[in-house]
Parts: C-alpha cells; structure tokens; sequence
DNA sequence: GTCAAATAGTTCAACGTTGAAAGATCGAGA
DNA sequence: TCTCGATCTTTCAACGTTGAACTATTTGAC
C-alpha cells in the first residue's frame, strides 16, 4: 500500500539523500488528503445547494441551538476560521436564499443576529443527515481503533497550534 | 488537553443528543489542522518572495532532477492537484519572476518544458531548508512515535483516496 | 496522404477569500 | 455632556483557482 506521497518522498531520497523527510511525511498526506476530503465534502453540500461556507454557517446555528435569537456576525466569524469579510458574503448568499434572517440586534445596534429561517432549518437538517453519512463513508476504509487513534494524534496537534484557545 | 473541536462535538451532543459525530472529530480536526499548517507554512514561503504554489512548483522541478530539461506543465499539472489553468498563472509568475524558463519542445511542439532558472534553483534552495525546518517546528509538539503513527494512518487514508493511482 | 479524434496548453469570466479601510455604534472617563 | 477609543460589520480591490471554451499540434485509421 503506497500514496502519492510516498513517491514524493522517494523522489526527494534520490535527490537529496541526506535530507530528513518524515516531517514531510505527515505535513504532506494532511494537505493532500484533506483537499480529497474537503471536495468530497463539497459534493454533498452541492447537491442540497449549499456552498461549504454557507453549510458552516447554517450548522453553526444549529449546533449552538442559536434558536430565533440567532447568533452574532462576530460569534460565526470566530468559529469559522475565515475573515469578517468573508462572513458577510455567506451572509448575503444565505439572506438571498431565505435560508436566513439578519437583522441588527436592537440593544446593541453595531451588531446583527443570524438566525435560521423555517426553510433553513429544514435545508440544514437534510444536508447535515446527508453530510454525516458521507463523512461515515469517507472514513470507512479506517478500522474502529484507528479511527479514534487519529482523532486522538490530530486533537494533540490541534491543541497545540490553536494555543488551547483557538 | 481540549481542542476546538472538542468544543464543537460537544454542542452537537447538546442538541443531538444521539448523533454519532466520531467522524466528525476526524474530518474536523483535519480540515481546520490543514488550514492552521497551510498557513503557517506560507508564511516561510512568503519571507522568500514566493507563493505556496509557486513554491510547490520549484519544488517539484528539484526534487524530480528535471535538470535543464526541465518538466512538462502537464507533469506539474498531475503532481500539483489543481487544474491546468491554474499551473499555466503559476508559470506565468515564476517566468515573470526570472525563477524558471519555459519553451515550447521542439520535439512535441504541442507541450512546453519548465525548468529552474539558476536563480530558481537559488531561490527553492533556500526557500527549501527554512521549509523543512518550519515544518520540523510546527510538528515538535509531537513525539517521534507519534509522528511516525500518524503518518502511517494518514497513508493509509489518503491511498484509499487515491485509489493507488494518485 | 487525409482527416477526425486525441492530446497539450492557454484564455477568460466567475467565484470565494483576504486584507485593509471605512462606517456605525457603544462605553468610559473627564 | 462630550469625546476618544474600542467594538462590530460592511465594503472593495486584489488575488488564485475553477471550469469550460478555444487554439495548436500530433496520432492513428482508412
């Protein structure tokens, strides 16, 4: 059982046989294997219309049990890993779909709440259902154990880069 | 030690209290993790006046000891995972840049050979060993046997997903 | 030898994100 | 009450990638 990183790696042995490569080995299959996954991924959301970032969006809401009150602009920017800029795009796509509702919070008038719409709601909950089985099948080739292992390496690495506040 | 997918997992069992999310704490970490190194690593390439596909572009031409003859674009196309327009901008970058040449092969005339100007090959040199040694730093959090396990799962994964023709 | 199909790159509009600047609102101290 | 700094969001140009159309060249069948 090979990759394609195995062959860079062989590639850099016969170029450069000194070189220490193992962090290579790991650096390379994450980026590689997570732009497989995340297109994968992406399949999914396409076919219940969404676009990755608003799928983010629309199951942040949901898992924070933001309910009618919604959740601020600020509040899904820090949990979604992209600029405020880029919010407020997803944001617009989302209004445009009636999926959401913004609206700006009356007792704090620099902020705007993000709630779902009844359509939203309904569109989220099948993507998500679809989602988490695709995910499933993405992972299947993964026995039990070594599914947890990697959570548990992955969490480590994790923590360290996000300084337990991330 | 907690993460901010930790975080996350726990809010879907809040309000689904039934859903199994193990994936999830896969799939998550990785996406998020990839997206905190990527980073990361462009900052290194970014000190050296290069793009993190830039970079994987010189990188190729030097560890496949293209030499003067350089490599087809249609070879970094497969080895770059993204499409051919989008090798051809990188090209249009690094010529412009003085850090590769690119002609037409006399013998194919349809395909076009890429090879490291000198000052190409300067630049990835150096643009190489602060890479490696980035990455080193970005992985000290975890320990040798660690590595080596999590470079083993990932393989396994990410030659799943590739089919073996990756 | 001709011509249709296949191959190799390039072009270009559309798209989502970034990063920085701007606009709007709030809060705390004088 | 005023004001200055902080906070929250939006705006906008620049950027790299995608996906599809297009040009140029080669190959293979007849």
């Amino acid at each position: 059982m090979t990759d394609s990183v195995d062959r860079i790696l062989a590639q850099w042995a016969t170029v450069r046989p000194g070189l220490d490569v193992s962090a290579m080995g790991v650096l390379g299959r994450l980026s590689r294997l997570t732009r497989l996954l995340e297109r994968a991924q992406s399949d999914v959301f396409e076919a219940h219309g969404l676009q990755p970032g608003e799928f983010d969006i629309l199951a942040t809401l949901l898992r924070t049990d933001a309910g009618p009150r919604g959740l601020t602009a600020g509040a899904l920017t820090d949990s979604a890993m992209v600029t405020s800029g880029a919010i407020t795009n997803r944001l617009d796509r989302l209004v445009a779909k009636g999926l959401i509702s913004r609206e700006t919070d009356p007792e704090n008038r620099r902020t705007v709440r993000v709630a779902l719409t009844p359509h939203g709601a309904e569109v989220i909950e099948g993507a998500l259902a679809a989602h988490i089985e695709n995910e499933e099948r993405l992972l299947e080739s993964l026995g039990g154990d070594e599914r947890d292992q990697l959570a548990m390496l992955l969490r480590g690495l994790l923590s360290a880069h996000e300084g337990d506040a991330g």
